[in-house]
DNA sequence: CGGACTGTTGAACGTTCTCAAAGACCGTGG
DNA sequence: CCACGGTCTTTGAGAACGTTCAACAGTCCG
């Protein structure tokens, strides 16, 4: 059990960088960058905006009244994320490291459920496919399973980079930082994954980890 | 551990009954009668249709490999399901209970996703909401947010009515059967809650409930 | 080089699961 | 309407997995 203070950063801004906008009919907004730990908006606030990660890592979550975390999803570099379903903030958003964030304003009149949706359902899916994860599958399961997802979404490169903590996948995947950390080690010493440094692992053999992960 | 046969039942139409669509800019579909237990959709199946619950109770669900089964939502009366973010089902949608459903195919080139969104986008909220629960509370927890969750969908009305069986309730929240039925013994027995039939529970302490569930 | 934070490892504990058996409920047919 | 059979639910006992608490090690920055 474990509380959380949160910081907060008021972001700068480097008009430097365009990257192109990641929807036709929206205002290009400049990039906002958060130190590692900023907070990008909180539960409750007022939402509009969408923001799309340029670089770094955000994660998005919800606390317990004493302080139980659970982190929903990590979003890396070229995804988007900050959707509500009503004016309002349901998650918190934090930089996990020192993290570029292009606000999405769209333009008013501009039809942005059109561009929204496939977002918004892809968002579902992955939610629900958590959902198997967290509710059924045992600690190696769901650490498998996570450095599978990580090293998809990075394209299969190796290695593998984890660019959050372990008490941040362990409020991922619902497991305390000791499990998996004991999950890691385990996986090391049968030699599916090689640990090259606290956050970038190499994985050995892909199917085993598959096997594992069902 | 536990697996599933699936029972294929033809669905029967009534077209006596006609209810309001969901959507503008639809094509009018029959109610289709589905037994109870009959799936509705099969996970891989191609997608297409929405479907709009006209009575009784659906539930949507993966399944591992073992045929571990993790239920992702229940849709009551008056909710609407099956969005997918590509043209593949990727769950099963089957009835619990003698079940009326009515397909809402979209017309051709009508805007679809401006209707679409506020409910992707309240199942998004629902699921990451559901993610808490499962990763981080206990069974107690679980179960207590579970019955407040179902009092609320009917109104507040007493007895809430659930129309699943112990074990639905138990791959929704990740949890055995043996301990939901523990935990409801519980609940009983401290006076929170009163077990009118096996699926007829009265809420007697509502903030007991609450605080239970954070 | 020092200090704080993050991660690893160990031992004991607790919650939930598993396995087993008895009890309650429901639909069917007599 | 009641008896029967099957299914679902409840209850119990023991085991397993993950947590908790604690100490140590490693890493990152000043």
């Amino acid at each position: 059990m474990h509380a959380y203070t949160l910081s907060r950063a008021l972001p700068s801004q480097s008009d430097q960088m365009s990257l192109p906008a990641a929807f036709d009919g929206t205002q290009p907004q400049p990039v906002s960058f958060y130190p590692s730990g900023s907070e990008i908006y909180a539960q409750g606030e007022k939402a509009g905006a969408l923001y799309q990660v340029e670089f770094g890592a955000v994660r998005l979550y919800r606390l317990l009244a004493d302080g139980r975390r659970q982190i929903s999803a990590f979003h890396l570099a070229g995804e988007t994320f900050g959707f509500e379903a009503d004016a309002t903030h349901h998650f918190f958003a934090e930089a996990i490291n020192a993290t570029g964030v292009r606000a999405v304003r769209p333009a008013a009149g501009a039809d942005v459920s059109r561009k929204l949706l496939p977002l918004a359902l892809k968002g579902l899916i992955r939610a629900q496919e958590h959902l198997l994860v967290l509710g059924r599958q045992s600690a190696i399961e769901r650490v498998a399973a996570f450095l599978l997802d990580m090293a998809e979404r990075q394209g299969g490169l190796q290695p593998v980079e984890l660019p959050m903590s372990r008490m941040d996948i362990g409020d991922y995947l619902g497991l305390t930082i000791e499990t998996v950390s004991r999950v890691f080690t385990k996986l090391k010493d049968k030699g599916t994954i090689r640990l090259l440094g606290l956050r970038n692992v190499e994985i050995v053999r892909y199917d085993t980890l598959r096997n594992i992960s069902e």
